[in-house]
DNA sequence: CACTGATCATGT
DNA sequence: ACATGATCAGTG
């Protein structure tokens, strides 16, 4: 079976939930290397300026609708695409970002209309072994699986999402720390700690702070490469 | 080894 | 400025 002609440039969205998982088991076993070649897209010798580079080309590869517009990958099949670098034991190496925390105009949100909610109603998880030892090039992509919340892991998801939010309501933002979740925390979301935005400070007024970003534990997204992959 | 706060590129 | 894609780097 020849490899080269099993990815070309420029991917039609797929068509189907199945057609995506498809394309994306078809990556297993390859190389970034490979990958990026097939897309004549060059290599970064590492991540440190381009940190977002590995998404951005799996997001090539399997179709997903590019820019930066607040909504899944796959709109249309409700399928939102993370990339998850793991170790050789498949322990995911670091936290995933998942949305952005809203700290202002709160007053119509709850969870079931959250954007966290949104985002991981179904993903498309594509660990990739990627520790800081391995070159970019020689990454290698694991089996790529899609994952839904159980019933258990979605209520453990609303109550830290709850319990930040209320926090935010009562403008407590610069209280909340990374410490805070059990499996959803806030951490910065900037791109540096000078960054301002308005949130609800505590009388009510106005404050000036830093961008958050939602983000789930990797001790979370551990378990659940070890729950698809059979490691418990 | 896990964790937290800081940071980088790109497009709208 | 904000939302997309995330990893870095220092600490305990």
């Amino acid at each position: 079976m020849p490899s080269f002609q099993s990815l070309s440039p420029n991917v039609e969205p797929p068509r189907s939930e199945a057609e995506l998982l498809q394309r994306a088991l078809s990556l297993a076993g390859r190389s970034f290397a490979e990958i990026a070649q097939q897309h004549q897209t060059g290599i970064p010798q590492h991540l440190r300026k381009q940190k977002g580079w590995g998404g951005m080309l799996m997001e090539l590869c399997l179709g997903a609708s590019a820019g930066s517009k607040p909504e899944q990958d796959f709109p249309h099949l409700g399928v939102e695409l993370k990339t998850i670098p793991i170790s050789t034991k498949g322990r995911a190496l670091e936290s995933t970002y998942v949305a952005i925390t809203p700290l202002l105009e709160l007053k119509g949100i709850d969870w079931q209309h959250s954007n966290v909610r949104l985002k991981l109603a179904k993903v498309l998880w594509v660990p990739i072994i990627a520790e800081r030892g391995i070159p970019v090039a020689e990454r290698v992509i694991s089996t790529p699986f899609l994952w839904s919340p159980s019933p258990a892991q979605e209520a453990m998801l609303q109550k830290d999402w709850e319990d930040h939010m209320e926090l935010i309501s009562l403008g407590k933002i610069d209280t909340i720390t990374a410490h805070q979740g059990e499996i959803l925390q806030i951490r910065p979301k900037a791109a540096n700690s000078k960054v301002r935005t308005q949130a609800t400070g505590p009388n009510g007024q106005i404050i000036a702070t830093l961008p958050r970003g939602f983000y789930l534990r990797s001790r979370f997204t551990s378990g659940l490469l070890a729950d698809h992959f059979g490691l418990n």
